[in-house]
DNA sequence: TCTTTCTTGACTATTATAGTCAAGAAACTT
DNA sequence: AAGTTTCTTGACTATAATAGTCAAGAAAGA
């Protein structure tokens, strides 16, 4: 029910607080796993996978971390997501019925709709980058 | 990963079949179930979770099945997602981390994001009504 | 060398979703 | 009235996706 999985979501809030923090040098996993939320040992599965994107990278030893590699500016939701669903099929159905094989395939009157929600989600995730979410988090602490 | 789960769609696709029927009787579970790749059993449980909603009615024995009790133009997607979700208490983040009981609780950076996106999607299944999806159809046949 | 932290990959748990079933009740046919 | 047919009800089970855990090892620096 949820809009997107929650490892979905700790992704975004993992990188989000290493934007927080930019410049300070490596975090490590447990701060942000404390700050953010997120049970520590699922993170490290997480961190692990996005390093792979080439947005963060990491550091061994006892003044060891993570260090986001690009600008809060220029990363936004949308690239996270999409990295985190793997690369989806083109000309597939986004929410049919049954994906990759369709039992109305080609011919389903819903999948239209389907699209343009798909499309509207991503308008906006695509216009959200990390850096405005810094700043929505310090209008909401001003308060 | 699917935009709504099946059970969804299949309410979706039920009260599309008894449209595009409407006024020529009562339609059976199963003949719904086969046109609209819709497993059977699983289908008695939605239809009859609708009937509660007054859209349907239905009748028994030889002649019986299920009929649309309101106008296809004046039904919308979004009115079916909202009923077979269940009411969501309001003021609750849509797609939080955790629901109800936010680790953030009113400070979440990200909250105006979900609900921008869900306000989104709820824009497109209100616009789309069931008389709209029985056009789509019919302009695809006539490829 | 010791401590700290990331790394790897396999493992388990939990939950939500999806789907099934059987016995019974209404409606109509003959 | 008897017999089909179909919906009705509620409990039951299966499956898959998600979420989360763990332990042993490797790098980094103190």
């Amino acid at each position: 029910m949820a809009i997107t999985p929650k490892k979905n979501q700790y992704a975004l809030r993992a990188i989000f607080e290493l934007a927080k923090h930019l410049g300070q040098g490596p975090k490590k996993i447990s701060e942000i796993a404390e700050a953010q939320a997120i049970p520590m040992r699922f993170l490290e599965v997480i961190l692990g996978q996005l390093k792979s994107s080439g947005w963060v990278d990491s550091k061994r030893g006892f003044y060891g971390g993570y260090i986001l590699k690009c600008s809060p500016k220029e990363i936004s939701v949308g690239d996270i997501l999409r990295f985190m669903q793997g690369t989806v099929k083109p000309a597939e159905c986004v929410a049919c019925v049954s994906k990759g094989d369709c039992p109305f395939d080609g011919e389903c009157a819903f999948a239209p709709m389907w699209n343009k929600v798909e499309a509207a989600m991503f308008k906006i995730y695509d216009e959200t980058t990390i850096h405005d979410l810094l700043n929505v988090e310090k209008k909401i602490k001003l308060q």
